[in-house]
DNA sequence: TATTGTTATACTCTATAACTATA
DNA sequence: TATAGTTATAGAGTATAACAATA
């Protein structure tokens, strides 16, 4: 097939190419999207912005989320049991209990087993708070990711995440 | 079916139970695993720690790495443009250049058409160093991924990724 | 006036050593 | 002696404002 184009006729008549000019083209990517870590990071980097979003009503990060989620489904831990699991280190688990503790959100109570522990509860308003935010979570930002997804392949994305984490 | 155990005949003798004893069982995730954010994020510090492993040799980051990659395949660039593509503020890629150009990866040279841009440019020894990366995470790190996953899924997973980043 | 590269700076995350009080 | 929580600290990574040179 055979289109003549205006600038196959007359080459004096200036016509625009179809792609802008090169110095203001998209960079070539030269197979980096191809590369797992990179489109998983880019990934991760869009879902935690859009979590943010979502939560700043309860002004929520993704970590301190899944603080209280876990205090709320293993009551009477300690805070090195909950920290390795959430792949947090001790030192820096202390500070976001500070802070979590000073909006009353969660208390430490010294363990009369063992006084060397603390365990970690929530209190009425954490589990008010963490309520509302496993709402939120699932109807605003989850639920997006799955229409976008669809449930299916959602639910392979998940399986295939999972997968890297704990056998790679 | 009705199995006797010794502690259903006998309740002096010490029975070790099946699960181990509460205090040093995992803990419950309470539908952490679901979120799609938290995975993410857990499989990709996974990736990128492998990264590292095989490109200790060269002592080359993700990010040192896609920059050379896109250097190689975007001659002529700047560095605005460049850093933007990668998602990395043009002020903190001013020490990221300084390192690479130290090691005589890269050269910054005066554009001639607007002398307040840089031209970006590896150097023999910068090109070399990314062939040999190239083929350490190709052979080393991605084809293990997709040993892991089958070539099919590693396929679907990078496609969902690429969804979300540009799309979500 | 606007843009490029740069400096300064600050805030978050992450990582390690060492202290204290308990065991 | 070993462990739990903690402090101090250092290093990445990320973010914004502002300056000098140039357009």
């Amino acid at each position: 097939m055979t289109v003549s184009k205006m600038s196959d006729i007359d080459p004096t008549v200036h016509v625009p190419s179809v792609e802008p000019p090169l110095e203001s083209t998209a960079l070539q990517m030269g197979g980096l999207s191809e590369l797992l870590g990179y489109s998983l990071k880019r990934a991760q980097l869009k879902v935690f912005e859009d979590f943010l979003r979502c939560m700043a009503p309860l002004q929520l990060t993704p970590a301190q989320f899944s603080v209280l989620l876990l205090l709320d489904n293993n009551p009477g831990r300690n805070q090195t049991e909950i920290a390795h699991t959430l792949g947090i280190l001790r030192p820096n688990f202390v500070a976001m209990l500070d802070v979590l503790e000073g909006r009353d959100l969660l208390t430490r109570m010294r363990s009369p087993s063992d006084r060397r522990s603390h365990v970690l509860m929530l209190t009425e308003k954490g589990r008010a708070i963490l309520a509302r935010a496993k709402k939120l979570v699932a109807t605003k930002h989850e639920a997006r990711l799955i229409e976008l997804l669809g449930p299916t392949h959602h639910a392979a994305l998940l399986a295939m995440l999972a997968t890297i984490a704990t056998e790679f």
